[in-house]
DNA sequence: TGGATATTGCCAATTTTTTAGCACCTGCTA
DNA sequence: TAGCAGGTGCTAAAAAATTGGCAATATCCA
């Protein structure tokens, strides 16, 4: 198993589109887009990515199912590390700081990472 | 002040290297790169950039240092509000979950995180 | 000062990405 | 059963990204 080469512009944007939807069509991921091209180059393109090994593909009925090669767990863990190196050298604290003044979070939510973190001291006292 | 056009692959590399550098130089920026083109093709990639407006430069003696026009932290937040929407279908615990499991985080980390959570709290009761 | 070194300005070629057309097949329904 | 709707296979061309060469210009230091 080598690595992927990373996918190109358009390639992110179709992948990323896969992942919030879970496996999807061709016309499912060009109804995702906010300004896309034709049904001819969506398809294209994930067949490209298909073969590239970025994509799995599965008939259904006439048409194909497309989902992503890696799946949505290790991918979202992955893409996370990176971030939190590029954007916050590496801070986990800095990270979640970050999370917690954008988005907005309701107060079972708080409840729930409280729980969450002490769990991780139990793990490793 | 118009939104930017996404980076292409490798933009998007080049620029994610500045913002673990913070600014850098043609040469420092290439001699982060894993399997570098040349010195030249970096630059003209950094120009490009410049010119897109992804990225500003000024002279430093005879040479140039490049910067993110958009400041780190607010890339990160936005990187990581796309993120969470895009692997954890928007969920910050799902996000917070997955950063605790496979990011190795030190007593003294978990406690600032409890301390931050308890803030958020506050914040919002 | 003279020469090696680092860096820029400008430019051209190659490679990759991105777009989309055309023909054909399949299932449905009026 | 004729024809529409929605899908595929295959192909080609346009656009964009990526690479790097060459000459000129500063900078440093022996």
């Amino acid at each position: 198993m080598k690595t992927l080469p990373e996918p190109s512009r358009r390639e992110r944007q179709l992948l990323d589109v896969l992942y919030r939807l879970g496996p999807a069509s061709v016309s499912e991921v060009r109804a995702a887009l906010v300004d896309p091209p034709s049904y001819s180059s969506v398809r294209t393109i994930l067949g490209v990515m298909v073969d590239k090994g970025h994509l799995t593909h599965a008939r259904d009925g006439n048409r194909y199912i497309y989902t992503p090669a890696t799946p949505a767990e290790e991918a979202g863990r992955s893409a996370l590390a990176n971030l939190v190196r590029t954007f916050f050298g590496g801070s986990v604290q800095g990270a979640v700081s970050a999370l917690l003044a954008s988005e907005p979070v309701d107060e079972q939510t708080l409840d729930a990472l409280a729980e969450l973190v002490e769990q991780a001291k139990e793990q490793q006292p």
